[in-house]
DNA sequence: GATAAATTTATAACACGTTATATGCTCCCG
DNA sequence: CGGGAGCATATAACGTGTTATAAATTTATC
């Protein structure tokens, strides 16, 4: 039995060959697209066997979805960063940190979700749904609280209501439909109708 | 050298293979899910060779596309039928029959939709993005016209913005993160706070 | 009606994601 | 240190969408 806290050496050097297959997933698609990203080329360039990938991470969406795993608290994070500010303030202030994370790499991030969303059947929590429906309904509650809100709106339902339009115009993005300008530009839009007048973005 | 309007035997007989094909899958697709649809059940079930779906539509993914071919028509005849009413009301008119058309057969399209979502590549002409766009903005240029629009909203990019939405609401609902009741809801929600304050529902 | 062109057919093959099988290696525990 | 458990490996295989190849069939043209 392992204690809490220190990894065995099993453990270690799963970690490793986890690092292994993502910095290769990573590297392919960046320098040749994700339509060259197939298992066995994976495999290939991260010098591990074909069944590797499989018994670490499950899938081969597993392995993008792993790409992705520090995206979700990074955007928590952000939105705590910003702590003295107004609850709508810090919401319009996480669009603006992820059009700056994503603009900085949006090809790869593209390719990323667009593997993630195609797969067979797409399970809400992994991509991040419930979290970002939570996040929202937390700072919208606050504004809530703070009286940014008019009464008679309700906070939950605004915040679900919120998070299904930017999780669904990224969902478009990310097939291609249009740019990450024109996609931050339309949930900035249909936020900022639904929400009180006050200034929209940090910048 | 055929006349235009009368079909060459050739034509015929393609139409009346694609026809079998289109039935065949349709078939499939209601009696067993879109997961026993393979080219090559497909072929059998339509008594055509293998090759033959490719010849007539192109890939697996045109075959969906066929399935949904008078989709946009009939979105189109809706939008014009409700003739006399306002232009703000036949927008919101839309999106009812859309509603009731596809509650009736909800899985089936919810399948196909999903289908074509999750190809390598879409290609927005082809799903009807265009269309969508230019029938939005062609109803609320006219409401526009007819004054239900405050003078400095540019009705083309509200147009564009709000088929965006109701797209992107499309993808997920086909992606199963809801079901189309809550679809239809929240674009009515983002549409209607988009849009001054009138009866949003014709029903 | 004969000949050429267009389609369909049958069969095999390719690359893909994924799984099965059997073998080998490495680490943990007594 | 020895043995068993956990994991990686190599290889083959399956079903998938799609394409290649060559033969058969249907349609158009002279």
């Amino acid at each position: 039995m392992e204690r809490s806290g220190e990894k065995s050496q099993r453990e270690k050097s799963k970690d490793l060959n986890r690092q292994k297959v993502k910095n290769a997933a990573a590297e392919i698609i960046r320098r040749e697209g994700i339509e060259q990203l197939t298992m066995r080329r994976l495999a290939e360039a991260a010098e591990v066997s074909l069944r590797t990938p499989y018994n670490l991470f499950g899938s081969k969406t597993d392995v993008l979805l792993a790409l992705l795993d520090d995206l979700n608290d990074r955007y928590i994070a952000a939105a705590q960063a910003m702590d003295g500010r107004p609850a709508l303030r810090r919401l319009f202030g996480t669009l603006d940190d992820f059009e700056r994370e994503f603009s900085a790499d949006e090809a790869f991030y593209r390719e990323v979700f667009h593997g993630i969303m195609t797969a067979d059947q797409v399970e809400p929590r992994r991509v991040g749904y419930d979290g970002l429906i939570a996040l929202t309904q937390d700072l919208l509650r606050q504004a809530a609280a703070q009286g940014e809100l008019p009464a008679d709106v309700d906070a939950d339902a605004l915040g679900e209501h919120l998070a299904v339009l930017f999780m669904s115009v990224l969902g478009m993005w990310a097939s291609g439909f249009f740019d990450l300008r024109a996609c931050v530009a339309h949930v900035r839009r249909a936020w900022a109708s639904q929400t009180p007048d006050i200034e929209t973005s940090t910048r």
